[in-house]
DNA sequence: TCAATTTCGAACTGTTTGGTACGGTAATAG
DNA sequence: CTATTACCGTACCAAACAGTTCGAAATTGA
């Protein structure tokens, strides 16, 4: 291990301050934001009272340097999901996986910190951040998806921004299903369904009796 | 009005018990479980604190019949918004229309009590009650998809269990997104387009470039 | 009018919680 | 070896909280 800061004048801190953020996304995750104390996260963190608000802040202050922490770590990770396979429904159907695999993940508590924790904290920077979040997730598929209409994986009418936010709606609910409990075995299963379902070319329309069907706007 | 139930008593209540559950609803789904305080329900109920005790029992009572009155009264308006139309797209983008519409009601929290509060509720009994309503949600919709089988709407060999639990997925991700501020506008027109997704016909593949599928089992 | 019964409002009690002050401890600098 | 710096653990305090007690108020029955 390599030592190339000098250490700081007085006497060391016992925890490592991003591990001990770490141990907060997973208190936050188990319990909820409004579920948790300053103890629980003493007690979670492995760091004592007065060095966590000395080094950290108060509760909405580590919430927001844990969720943000977390959010870099899985949208880093998520992408790689996306973008490391060549084929197009590997990438959809991998991304899927590994959203499902992380909500079912043992030793940590089932669901979501973005998903199933943060949506429900009453504060407007929490909010901005969520959405710029969701937003960029939708990106990054709908990018997939184009450059699988420029490999010819899928045709150039495929609608890309409808597609790449269902697929996140249906992660969500993947993820959702998860924090209730539904096993990993069943939501893996979904995840290949869900990449089916969204990759099938535009309808046509089927059926004989297609009924009537309200015109609206198309989005690209 | 009509008395016949001959008045008790003692001095009567100043509260009607299902208006005051209601009101309850709106403060847990709004400020979440833990989120909530007594003083909070005696404020948004409109009970006193010792009344509040003996008729309805601690806040986890308050919470689970709450929780049971609005899944109870939210679940025959979406059997109905789901089986009042004729024809099959009608009933599942009615389906999901309502979803919407009742997860941006102007003058109650964005969301859903169901999807967005009480999957976060640690507590065993709540976890049951959704699971069961959750599933009772997929079968209505499966039973849909059947009933489109028998009147010609959709292939015999439509997956009727994977679209409707599909559907769950969907209409979950856009009341997450309802509570994390996404507009009516956008959300109804996104339950436009997963009610057109979930009634492709199964896909027989598309596309030159097929890519390497892994083998999987289908279900029913 | 008076007793019995039920609810309501205010106040009370023990506990939990958020946040801080204080002395002890472990390291570096000279 | 001493001074300095920064962190750690304990203990403390005020505010918030859950749950209860108690007397006043409202209604029925006699």
């Amino acid at each position: 291990m390599i030592q190339n800061t000098i250490r700081p004048r007085g006497r060391p801190r016992g925890f490592d301050e991003l591990e001990a953020l770490g141990k907060a996304t997973q208190v936050f995750w188990s319990k909820g934001y409004d579920g948790v104390t300053i103890d629980d996260l003493v007690a979670g963190m492995g760091v004592g009272r007065p060095s966590l608000y000395a080094v950290f802040g108060d509760k909405r202050a580590i919430f927001l340097r844990a969720l943000r922490a977390y959010a870099e770590k899985k949208g880093a990770s998520t992408a790689e999901a996306l973008l490391s396979s060549q084929g197009l429904r590997d990438s959809i159907a991998g991304f899927l996986r590994y959203i499902v695999e992380s909500a079912t993940e043992e030793g940590s508590a089932a669901g979501c910190l973005l998903v199933c924790v943060a949506p429900l904290v009453d504060d407007a920077e929490v909010r901005r951040f969520l959405k710029n979040a969701t937003a960029g997730a939708a990106a990054l598929v709908e990018r997939r998806f184009r450059d699988g209409i420029s490999a010819g994986e899928i045709p150039a009418d495929f609608p890309v921004g409808a597609r790449a936010s269902q697929v996140v709606d249906l992660s969500n609910g993947l993820t959702m299903r998860a924090r209730m409990g539904t096993s990993r075995k069943v939501l893996l299963r979904d995840a290949e369904e869900a990449a089916d379902l969204v990759l099938l070319p535009r309808g046509t329309n089927h059926g004989p009796s297609g009924g009537a069907r309200k015109a609206r706007a198309v989005r690209g």
